[in-house]
DNA sequence: TCGTTCATACAGACTGGTTGGTATGTAGCG
DNA sequence: CGCTACATACCAACCAGTCTGTATGAACGA
C-alpha cells in the first residue's frame, strides 16, 4: 500500500505477499477497508515506538527532547532513503475527501503526534520563556506538515537528503523561537 | 481523482462527469494513465498563472514579491476550503513509487514553483544581505514541502485555518532569514 | 485414555459486477 | 475525399467479497 497505494492494492496481491489466501484474509479482515485501517493504526503504533525513544527520555529537558525527536526524524530519512514514506499520510491523501473512516483514523493519527510535540513545547516555553510567545498546537501542526510533505517532496525528488536539509532549516526554526538572537547559539550544535 | 485518487476514478466516472463516451476518451487521450499526466500539467499550470500575478508583479521587491506569493497562497486555502488539494501532490503521493513517468512529471512541475521561489530568494539575498546565509534552493524546497504537506494535513483535519496559520508561520520563518533582529519588524504587517 | 464438541484458522472454488482498452462505425466539415 | 471527433458494442481480465469445506487443537466428560 505503501508502493501502489490504497486502491491499486489488491487483497489477492496482499494475500500472495503474506503466503496466505482470501479466505484466511476476510477471516481476519471485515473488509479491504478494515485493513487499510489496520495498517495506519500498526504503522502509527510503530512510529510513535520510535519517536518515544526521543520524548520518553528520563531526565531530558523539553528542548532537548525535540531535538532527540528532530534525530529520530533524520535517521529514518537516512536509514529508508528513497522509500520514506508514512502510511498515514500515504491513505489520508488518498482516502480522506472519500472515505470519513480512514479520514477520521488519519487524523487521529496525526494528532497523537502533535499533542507530544505541542507538550515538549509547551514545557519548554514555561522553562525557557521565549521572547515572543507562539502557540504551541500551532507550531507543532506545523512541524508535522512539514514531516509529512518532506516526505512527500522526497519521495516524488527521490532525494532523502532534502528531507534531512529540511529538519536542519526545522531545527532551526525552533531554535529561533526560543533564542531570539545573541543567546547560547550553539547549545545544540550542528546536528542531523 | 482529486477527491478519490487515480486509482479510484474509473474512465467511465470520467466520461460520465465529461459528458462523453469512452470511444471519445481514447481518442484523445492514449491512456489512463496519459489523462493523469495531462491532469497534472493542466493543474500545475492553473496554479502557475495564480502564482505569477505575485511574483510578475511590475517594480515590486524580490521579498515584497515573496510575501504576495504567500498571500496568493492564503487566498486559496480560504477561497477552496476544506477541498485545497494539489493534484501534483496527490498524484505524485500515490504513484511515485509505482510509475516513473508520473514521477518525473510530478518533480518536474515541482521544479517550476521551486525554482521561481529561489530565484526570488537569491534575488532578495543580493538586496538584503542576511546576517546568516543561506542555501536558496533548500529554503524553497522547504517551503514547497511545508505547502504540500499543510494542505495534506489540513484536507485531513478538514481545518484550513491551520493552512493559514501555517503560511503565518512560513512568513515569519522567511522574514527571519532577513531580518535578524531589532530591524524594521513590522516591513509586512500581519498580513495573511 | 479416549471420544466428542466446538471454536479458530485457514484453503479453494466461485460470482457478479467492474475495469481499461479495442474494434468498428458514423456524422460533420473543409 | 479524407480527416477529426465522437458513439456503440464488446471483451478478457480482474476485483472484492462469499460460500463451503477442512485441519487443528483446546475443553470436557466418562
Amino acid at each position: 500500500m505503501m508502493r501502489q497505494g490504497f486502491a491499486a492494492t489488491t487483497v489477492d496481491q496482499i494475500c500472495a505477499e503474506a503466503g496466505l489466501t482470501k479466505g484466511s484474509f476476510f477471516h481476519h479482515f471485515e473488509s479491504k477497508e478494515a485493513l487499510g485501517l489496520a495498517a495506519m493504526a500498526a504503522f502509527a503504533e510503530l512510529g510513535m515506538g520510535l519517536y518515544a525513544v526521543a520524548w520518553d527520555a528520563p531526565d531530558v529537558g523539553p528542548l532537548e527532547k525535540l531535538h532527540r525527536l528532530l534525530d529520530v526524524m533524520s535517521d529514518l530519512a537516512r536509514q529508508h532513503g528513497e522509500l520514506l514514506t508514512c502510511m498515514v499520510g500515504m491513505l489520508s491523501q488518498e482516502l480522506a475527501l472519500s472515505n470519513a473512516t480512514v479520514r477520521q483514523a488519519g487524523e487521529g493519527h496525526m494528532e497523537a503526534w502533535v499533542g507530544a510535540v505541542a507538550g515538549l513545547l509547551t514545557e519548554a516555553k514555561r522553562l525557557h520563556p521565549p521572547r515572543v510567545g507562539f502557540d504551541s498546537d500551532a507550531v507543532a501542526w506545523m512541524l508535522y506538515s512539514t514531516w509529512q510533505g518532506s516526505m512527500l517532496v522526497g519521495k516524488t525528488r527521490q532525494r532523502p537528503e532534502m528531507v534531512i536539509e529540511n529538519l536542519r532549516q526545522m531545527r532551526a526554526y525552533l531554535d529561533g523561537l526560543f533564542e531570539p538572537l545573541g543567546k547560547s547559539k550553539s547549545k545544540h550544535p550542528k546536528r542531523a
